[in-house]
DNA sequence: CGGATCGAC
DNA sequence: CTATGTCGATCCG
């Protein structure tokens, strides 16, 4: 195999700095020949049916004759039951068989049915578009695919410690420790229409988070059912938080029950190893909470999260910072295995859940190793984001940055009834989520000004009707004035559940901080502001940190350009209070490029775009030097700076606006001003926009200059993909890095 | 922008 | 009898 190789692969090795002949064998041993490169523009299926988020016509499908009621079954509900921890050699078929009878013929069933063969048709068109790629001459793009692989590889980062640790049953352990007669009995907390979580013995049965209660019984009659107990969880989440301050203070928590700590810093001062550390760390956890958490050690975020599920529960798993570790890691995994988080800006982006693990099944590709095999279908198959996401993910490259503060970005509340609402109980209803979303917005101090209403018909049809409102507001009046227009829209059926939420948030006040007093440290304090989402089943839900945002004094836009030193002995973000100890100076210019960046091109994802349009040297990095390291230090793009300032224009605009919003009885002058408010505002929106779209220049249209095709929107990417095609040569566009 | 869908906890 | 609540992200028209 190693002996056919082509042209571009010998490239790909030079270049490569990672060269390792044994992994490389690996990752192209599919490949074979490349002759020639046929012009295939017409008959191509047309690339971007997407991983997820396909909306497309759903139609009444000519129903299919059901393939197997007991199919549907295993598929969408027994799925989990196998997946998860704890749920080895069980009896599946008696655990399906049971939910099957207790489901069949439900409005449940039927609608877990019907988006079953929405899914089986986006299958089939797949595969339509699969077959019709396989008798052409797949590797005509090779050379770009690998090109991008590449381009991944050079950015995996062996050079720090990620530990993901993640705690044991956490509900049912929790309420294990605290009624011990509950040790070694089946239980689940929730009630008897929901279970958030169960306990491993409860697993046994099939018993599993997700599941009703009454499902559960009938799998596990012993099995007792605990109501929730929010708060618990979050002193002993707030607990074990401190616990891991201790290792990484800007350790990166991802819900209640875990988080991922980078402690690479800390081992350089302890002597000890990544895995006694590790272990150390859930010998405190047990010590202080008496719970059991598991953990996985790797060199980025994915890695570790797959691994904390290896050895769970109360165990840990350990893989070496090594490439060919890595690849023999990944190659076998199940691709259903692949989680989140793997790049530091987006909290969550895609992962490989039922859906999408059925839709690569269906390209025979179950493994990690299947993703590198048919990675030229992929890439023909599917958009460019999720190829980026399938061929990082096998590759077991991830993010070894852990995440900056994510904010918060929409806030709701959602109720299912006791019993199903008429129409005419609607408003009543709508009235008290409105109260309930209030008193959520006043947590978070924030406004928001597009609304969303969601309903589920009885049927259990699900559908949401926004609007974009002219102002921002958080009022439980001003929610229920504008979502009543939404819901009396609406045809009147009867409901099970109805729900409001608030998006495009933005502070309410625009208190001006000192911003002096901030940069100071507070060692030790492990100030870690990311905002979590809670679930619970009880009402008393929502938990929150307060974000205290550094309203950005605009005092320090230049700073000096020293030599610097390699290792910072303290610093902290100005941006995101992230703190730093003993860190390399290098690293922490990455964070700040990352903390940047992120509120600069919220939804840019492609450093190619703006290297490629920002020829400005200066754009692109931010440096600090030590004697700024105290006080501020963010020398960035004069564009952020403008972003930055109009941003804090808007707000002290909304202030205005916010008093008139209270000020509701004078009807006339309100709106007058809030008119007068919204304009302002826009045009400073517009602004603000047109400011991002000139920093990265997004090519609108393109036309090939060999054939005049034109192209909508085109990413590099897929011009190089055109141009492979059209031209006889290779032609990449190349961006600098 | 609005709406559907996927995925996680 | 009876199938949660909350959030982020992507994609398409
Ligand atoms: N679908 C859900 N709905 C509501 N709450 C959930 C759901 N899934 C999980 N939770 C809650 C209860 C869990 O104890 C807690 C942590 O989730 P998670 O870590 O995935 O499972 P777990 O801690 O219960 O078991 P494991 O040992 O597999 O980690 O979040
Ligand atoms: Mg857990
Ligand atoms: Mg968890
Ligand atoms: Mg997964």
């Amino acid at each position: 195999m190693t002996e056919t190789r082509f042209q571009e692969i010998d490239i790909f090795e030079v270049e490569c700095e990672y060269a390792n002949e044994a992994a490389y064998a690996y990752l192209f041993n599919s490949l074979h020949e490349i002759e020639e490169m046929e012009e295939l523009q017409s008959p191509i299926p047309q690339t971007d049916n997407s991983n997820i988020g396909t909306s497309s016509s759903k139609t009444g499908i000519a129903e299919q004759p059901s393939e197997d009621a007991h199919e549907l079954v295993r598929r969408r509900m027994g799925d989990l039951a196998c997946n998860k921890a704890g749920m080895q050699g069980l009896d599946t078929e008696k655990i399906n068989r049971i939910i099957y009878e207790a489901t069949k013929g439900t409005p449940f069933f039927e609608n877990e049915a019907r988006k079953d063969t929405a899914v089986s048709v986006r299958i089939e068109k797949l595969k339509e578009r699969y077959e019709t790629l396989k008798k052409r001459d797949i590797f005509t793009f090779a050379f770009t695919v690998d090109k991008i692989i590449q381009k991944y590889e050079r950015e995996r980062d062996l050079s720090r410690t990620i530990v993901h640790i993640d705690m044991d049953a956490f509900y049912a352990s929790v309420e294990e420790r605290d009624y011990p007669h509950l040790k070694n009995v089946p239980i689940a907390v929730g009630d008897n229409m929901m279970l958030s979580t169960s306990s491993y013995e409860a697993r046994k049965y099939g018993v599993r988070s997700a599941m009703p209660g009454f499902i559960a019984m009938k799998l596990c009659p012993q099995l007792v059912i605990i109501p929730c107990h929010f708060d618990k969880y979050t002193a002993v989440s707030n607990k074990i938080r401190e616990i891991f301050a201790r290792y990484d203070p800007n350790f990166s928590p991802v819900s209640l029950d875990e988080a991922y700590l980078d402690i690479t810093n800390y081992l350089q001062i302890t002597n000890k190893s990544p895995e006694e550390i590790s272990q150390q760390i859930r010998n405190e956890i047990f010590e202080e909470t008496k719970l059991t958490a598991s953990a996985g050690i790797g060199a980025n975020m994915l890695l570790a999260k797959i691994g904390s599920n290896i050895n769970k529960p109360n165990g840990q798993h350990f893989l070496q910072k090594n490439y060919e570790c890595i690849m023999e890691f990944m190659r076998n995994l199940p691709i259903r295995k692949v989680p989140a988080r793997l790049s530091a800006e987006k909290s969550n982006p895609a992962s490989i859940g039922k859906v999408t693990e059925r839709i690569l099944g269906a390209l025979d590709i179950k493994t990690c190793a299947d993703i590198i095999d048919k990675r030229l279908y992929l890439y023909r198959l599917f958009s460019e984001h999720s190829f980026n996401f399938f061929m990082r993910a096998a590759l077991g490259i991830g993010s070894s940055i852990t995440p900056i503060e994510i904010e918060r970005k929409s806030v709701g509340v959602s109720r299912t009834f006791s019993s199903p609402i008429r129409p005419k109980d609607r408003l009543s209803k709508l009235r008290q989520l409105c109260e309930l979303l209030a008193t959520e917005l006043d947590k978070e101090n924030v406004s928001g000004k597009t609304l969303s209403v969601v309903f589920k018909e009885v049927s259990f049809r699900t559908f949401t009707r926004a609007r974009t409102i002219n102002k921002y507001i958080h009022s439980a009046d001003n929610l229920f004035h504008y979502s009543r227009q939404i819901v009396e829209a609406e045809m009147p059926t009867d409901l099970r559940l109805m729900g409001i939420r608030l998006t495009k948030l933005r502070p309410r006040d625009t208190e001006i901080k000192s911003g002096v007093k901030r940069y100071f440290p507070v060692i030790g304090s492990g100030s870690c502001k990311k905002i979590c989402s809670g679930s619970s089943n009880g009402k008393k839900s929502v938990e929150s940190v307060k974000t205290s945002k550094p309203t950005t004094s605009a005092t320090n836009s230049r700073s000096k350009w020293h030599e610097v030193p390699a290792i910072a002995q303290f610093f902290k973000c100005p941006r995101c209070e992230r703190q730093y100890i003993n860190e390399k100076i290098a690293h922490i210019n990455e964070h700040l490029d990352q903390c940047m960046i992120n509120n600069a091109h919220p939804n840019d994802n492609s450093n190619e775009l703006i290297m490629k349009t920002n020829s400005d040297p200066t754009i692109g990095g931010s440096g600090i030097t030590l004697d700024t390291l105290e006080n501020v230090a963010c020398g960035r793009t004069n564009e952020v700076i403008c972003h930055q300032d109009s941003r804090t224009l808007i707000e002290i605009l909304d202030e205005k606006d916010q008093q008139q919003h209270d000020g509701e009885t004078v009807e006339l002058l309100s709106t007058n001003v809030a008119l007068k408010n919204v304009k302002k505002t826009r045009s400073l929106e517009n602004s603000s926009d047109t400011e991002n779209i000139l920093n990265v220049q997004q090519i609108i249209t393109w036309e090939c200059p060999k054939c005049q095709k034109n192209f909508n929107r085109p990413t590099l990417m897929r011009i190089n993909t055109h141009l492979d095609v059209c031209l006889r040569k290779k032609v990449t566009l190349r961006s600098r890095r």
